[in-house]
Formats: structure tokens, sequence, C-alpha cells
DNA sequence: TCATATACATAAGAAACTAATGTATTATTG
DNA sequence: CAATAATACATTAGTTTCTTATGTATATGA
């Protein structure tokens, strides 16, 4: 199943926060890659969604960066800053929180396996 | 809690035609009443996002309606159309596997309750 | 060598919302 | 019985956030 795009909106902030939880510093290209392949491809993250994401995080304190060379191009990690370590928390347990609401106002079971 | 605004985004059509396949037929206002009780505040729709929402529904062939006076008041009740039927199964099981997508992504654990 | 993958970035336009405003009727309550 | 709140429709300006396209450059594999 391919999900239509409106649908996933307003989650790519969130995606983002939990991979630097569990993953303490990636860079753009590898969290496309990595939600890709966790998705099983059903949410692909595109470049010109994600980029200006990660740029405003950084803008408000919520992610530090530090670029790299690998060879002569250059890679730029993210991390969690303090503030977003918290704000990370919070938008995980607030979507869990959105999934029960749903769940029960479209009358969704949820599977037993 | 109350929800990021950003996080009911591309919902909202979901939320009507799940509604509409329970009710048969339900006007704007009662819409926005009845999510408002089933999720305790949580989900509020505003009248600017429903509104132009319901017209497009109509405008697709999604939703047909009928006006009727109640006093001197105007009542416009939407139903379902046979294409709006098939929709809104789509649109439920599309929001259903959505959320175990991301719950897996998130690492969320279903309540046991 | 040619195509694909890696890796960043921006920019025009579209979609879908918020917040505000507008109109009018009906019900409640002090 | 006057004022307020609730009911019920609708539109619009502006914002946010996305898509799609484009741009630049290096690295890899066939």
């Amino acid at each position: 199943m391919i999900y239509s795009t409106e649908l996933i909106k307003g989650t790519l902030k969130t995606i983002i926060l939990k991979l630097l939880k569990d993953n303490k510093r990636m860079y753009g290209y590898e969290i496309t890659q990595r939600v890709k392949e966790l998705t099983a491809d059903r949410i692909q993250l595109t470049e010109g969604a994600l980029y200006p994401t990660l740029h405003a995080l950084e803008a408000d304190g919520i992610l530090t960066t530090e670029s790299e060379y690998i060879g002569k191009r250059v890679r730029k990690y993210y991390s969690l800053s303090p503030k977003g370590n918290t704000l990370s928390k919070e938008k995980i347990s607030e979507f869990a929180d959105f999934i029960n609401t749903m769940k029960f106002l479209l009358d969704i079971k949820t599977d037993i396996a």
C-alpha cells in the first residue's frame, strides 16, 4: 500500500525526531533511506520536504549539526539538542495518543499479531 | 491532550467519510459536534476547514446533499454516494494500515486495555 | 564511459489549513 | 425581555507545508 500524501502530512518532524533519538546522529540522505527501509517503501521522504524541515529544526535549536568531509563530499550530521530530546519524547507520545483517538473514532481494531 | 494542528492535517476527509458511513446523513455543524464529543474535545474541526472540504467532496461526486428548512433556517444534509461508500472503506483501511506502519516506525506499544 | 547512487540545496507552485469575518435564526438565562 | 450563547451556513486573506523540478557535485558499478 502506498499512502496518499495528505495522510503523511504532519508526521515528518515526529519521524525525524524519533530516528535521531535512536541514532544519536544521522545525515539527511541517511534519514530518507532509513525511513524507506523501515517502512518497506511505504513512506518515502522527499528531499524538498526533508531539508527545509531539518534547517527549520536547527534554527529552532532543536537539532545541532556537524559537517564532515567524506572524501571530497560534505556530509551534514544532525543530532538532538537537549531541547530536541525533550521534544522528541513529547512528539512521540502525542502521536501515540493521537493513534488511540483515531482508532476509536474510526472504529479500527488492533491486530492481535 | 490537545493535538498540534499539523498532526490532524490530512485526516479530515477520512473522519467525514467514516461518520457518514455510520450515520447515513449528517449536516456540517453536526459533524463538528460529533467529532468533538467522540474525541472528548481532542479534535475540534473548524468551519473554515470543514465546509470547503464538504463542498469539494460533493463536487467530486463523493457526497450528495439535501437541504431542509428547520424553522426558517436551512440545514444541509450530506450523504455518501455509492462512490463515497467505496472511498470511505478505502480511506479507513488506508489509515488503519498507516497506524501500523507508524507504530512500528515510532516503536509505539499497543495498549492492552 | 555511462548510468546510477550518494549528498547537499533551493525555488515555484499547489494543497490544505487557520483565523477572521459575515449573515441569520433560535434558545437560554438573569 | 434583553442580552448572550448556541446553531448553521459560508467565504476569504494569509500561512504552513508539502510536491515537483531543478541545480551542483562526487562516487560507484557495470
